[in-house]
DNA sequence: GTCTATACACAGATAGAC
DNA sequence: GTCTATCTGTGTATAGAC
């Protein structure tokens, strides 16, 4: 059996790193060779285009996201603040770790008015987090205002991603997190 | 005196259209000819590079927000309420108008981690939309919190407009915009 | 499986005719 | 001032040696 220096899993994960950082478009194929210290020829034998790749990038984002982040909200064991904080922990974590961002909301705002490609991706990823915020809240607030009250706080801590990439300061999205919490303190 | 067919304000205009949809680097030189009907030859004697041209664009959007949305709140013959109201409205057309979104968010997600180049343009357009309102709720809210409340109504607004372009439905802007009405009305 | 070399299209930008 | 033609670099993707 060969050894396989990197693995498949690392690739991925680096690519998303640079994918990141710099866009979908911007990207191009050697620069995630270069960032994984492989070839262009051997990207091209794991994935069959830059296209493939990103979805595959997109989708292992969201997996994790739903793992690790979004399934703290079905641990009904703890309290709804209990929840609150340990997702805020590790979204504020997620959401700032290496230069920061969200890869999701950045290919929104890129691809979705040119091709429809990865819109089916994207948009699981909201279905899920809001999914996930309804039900902390679920005991706090009625049905009818859940969908709501989880957008806003969506779009409250995407549009402090943006405020902190402009500014390179986590603190805008620190205080966008806090105002989750309240938000669920309040009733 | 030669008859000038398309003005350079008609460029800056339409190519302010082509990079809001596409994006900067998704972009070509070419597209932006095709979108105005000109030629790349034509284009490059209004513009030295496809950099400068991205500033000018930036700095006509600001420069209109700031005459037709921003210098509403300064209207001080209206009440808070009316001049909430009345940027609101010409925030929602803005940011909904051909395609939708809010081009100086789209170039903050897209280059803010690539280039410093236009750094300054895009950190002009949020200090003086934050102005605006701070401006408008400075009756309402003290001082010290002014700043927050400002930055949590520009979060909310354009958190929204990623919601807005990733399901094409301008309502999720609508709620965003009701939200800052409710939150001048609250105390 | 991993490399080098390369095909082919298109990017940004320029030259020079009219 | 506006066009056509073109330069040069880089993009995605592939072929084929090892």
């Amino acid at each position: 059996m060969p050894i396989i220096k990197t693995t498949k899993e690392e690739i991925i994960w680096k690519s998303l790193q640079v994918f990141r950082k710099q866009g979908y478009y911007r990207t191009s194929m050697a620069d995630l060779a270069t960032a994984t210290g492989l070839t262009k020829g051997v990207f091209y034998h794991h994935f069959s285009s830059k296209e493939e790749l990103m979805k595959t990038v997109l989708q292992a984002m969201i997996q994790w996201f739903d793992e690790k982040v979004f399934s703290v909200a079905y641990q009904t064991t703890l309290s709804p603040q209990e929840r609150i904080d340990k997702m805020t922990e590790k979204a504020y974590k997620a959401f700032t770790n290496e230069l920061g961002g969200c890869l999701i909301a950045n290919t929104v705002l890129e691809t979705a008015h040119v091709e429809e490609t990865f819109l089916e991706e994207l948009k699981l990823f909201f279905q899920l987090w809001e999914k996930a915020i309804a039900k902390v809240f679920e005991e706090k607030y009625a049905p009818q205002v859940l969908p709501e009250i989880a957008q806003q706080i969506i779009a409250d801590i995407e549009g402090s991603i943006v405020l902190m990439q402009l500014h390179k300061n986590p603190e805008y999205l620190q205080k966008a997190l806090h105002r989750t919490r309240k938000l669920l303190d309040r009733i």
